[in-house]
DNA sequence: CCATTTTTCGAGCGATCGCTCGAAAAATGG
DNA sequence: CCATTTTTCGAGCGATCGCTCGAAAAATGG
């Protein structure tokens, strides 16, 4: 359902050398592309033990093999990095999550279950990204935390649109609450954030994705299109 | 439901003197309440914005108004400050998550709604708390991250004891998801997590208890136990 | 009131941080 | 092959960090 090509380390890469043309010095397109994506994958695993603070340009300069004045080139202070990363996250969420065909944007329950999909199969794609991009968003400056508020906001925003539609043709619940968007979110972060255990447990990103689509089922479909389940 | 004047500050640092009678110089106790309360508060209110490795021990110092040597006589090392605070929630957690009285314990409904209260309405008491142990928990060495990790490892397992109970005893359905406590540990912590937030929308904290009972009673409860609510 | 204990102080330490800059190395193109 | 451009290098900078320690101040108790 995702082609896994659109997310390699070049491609990512590709993207934010496009992004960010004006500050990178590097003027070779295959240069600064191959550069970049040793500086970024070095960063990206530097910052899962540690974290982004606590990593220094003298650990990643030993990790990507870049020397420190080289690591300049390609960004112009630490925190421009560590923006260069999270705009990147952010653009990639608001792409893949606009992209639901048309034939599904008509169905909400539809809908509703391709967003959950989407969301976890990204964030299974880029996971090392994702969590990143979550861990490190709250301790830095103003701008960058606004980025990472904003980009939950829209993502929040996409649930929140198809349940209204939802509610309105009569497929969710009348009283389907207004929390409903702002309690999806976490469920689906929580893929990411505690990748860890659920691989612990040996749960399957299929299970994990029906059974958060069963239990938001449960939670605003109205009885006439839940399928009933009663066992025993 | 919950005595308030157990979580005040003095309450929770006379429990943190305890807890490090041995690093702790200060002899006299009132001495040493008075100050830790200073320096707590003050630990938590700077790490709010910035973050805890990014409060150097002078802010501390000046925002507490004990100076840089005054400090260590509380704490041997900023680490220890840190593992100090994580006990004091984690503790704090166990605690109060473990004293349901015997009539709701005998309901597992009961029993997995009073859970769901209590920890929403402890994580309020004691918010600037419980939001540094989530932010911080994951950027500090090994042995304060394993603390973090058995924290929520131990809240998701009272889940996980309530929920067996109840589908053992019929009240929930036989098909309730193995991931179920999985699940509602991210919708206890976004209070919390994303305070600001349900602030900004007005969301009152009955309300979101509430919405958070009624979404697992949707997803867990057999047909029977759950009230239809079918509206228009 | 004074001898003793307890608490508080802050200048100064070694280490490490982000970042710079002039020079060396590599790539390019005629 | 050589002149020019582009990329890479790493020693060294000022600043700040966690932490120490001897001395000053405050509290105690007979």
């Amino acid at each position: 359902m995702l082609d896994p090509e659109r997310f390699t380390m070049e491609a990512l890469c590709s993207s934010m050398l496009d992004r960010h043309r004006d500050t990178i010095v590097v003027k070779k397109r295959e240069f600064a592309v191959r550069k970049l994506c040793v500086i970024v994958t070095a960063a990206l695993q530097l910052s899962r033990n540690k974290s982004f603070q606590a990593m220094s340009l003298r650990d990643l300069s030993a990790a990507s093999g870049v020397s420190m004045g080289g690591l300049y080139a390609y960004f112009d202070s630490k925190t421009t990095l560590l923006r260069m990363i999270l705009t990147e996250v952010a653009e990639q969420v608001r792409t893949v999550m606009s992209e639901a065909p048309d034939d599904i944007r008509s169905d909400p329950v539809a809908h509703l279950d391709w967003l959950i999909d989407r969301h976890v199969r990204l964030t299974e794609t880029m996971q090392l990204w994702f969590s990143f991009a979550f861990v490190e968003a709250k301790n830095f400056p103003v701008a960058e935390r606004r980025m990472a508020t904003d980009s939950e906001e829209l993502t929040e925003s996409f649930l929140a649109d198809v349940i209204a539609r939802g509610v309105e043709c009569g497929a969710f619940r009348a009283d389907t609450s207004p929390l409903l968007a702002s309690l999806i979110k976490p469920l689906l972060q929580d893929w990411y954030v505690k990748r860890s255990k659920y691989r612990r447990r040996g749960v399957e990103i299929n299970v994990y994705v029906e059974t958060l689509q069963q239990f938001v089922h449960r939670g605003c479909l109205t009885p006439d299109n839940l399928p009933s389940r009663r066992s025993r």
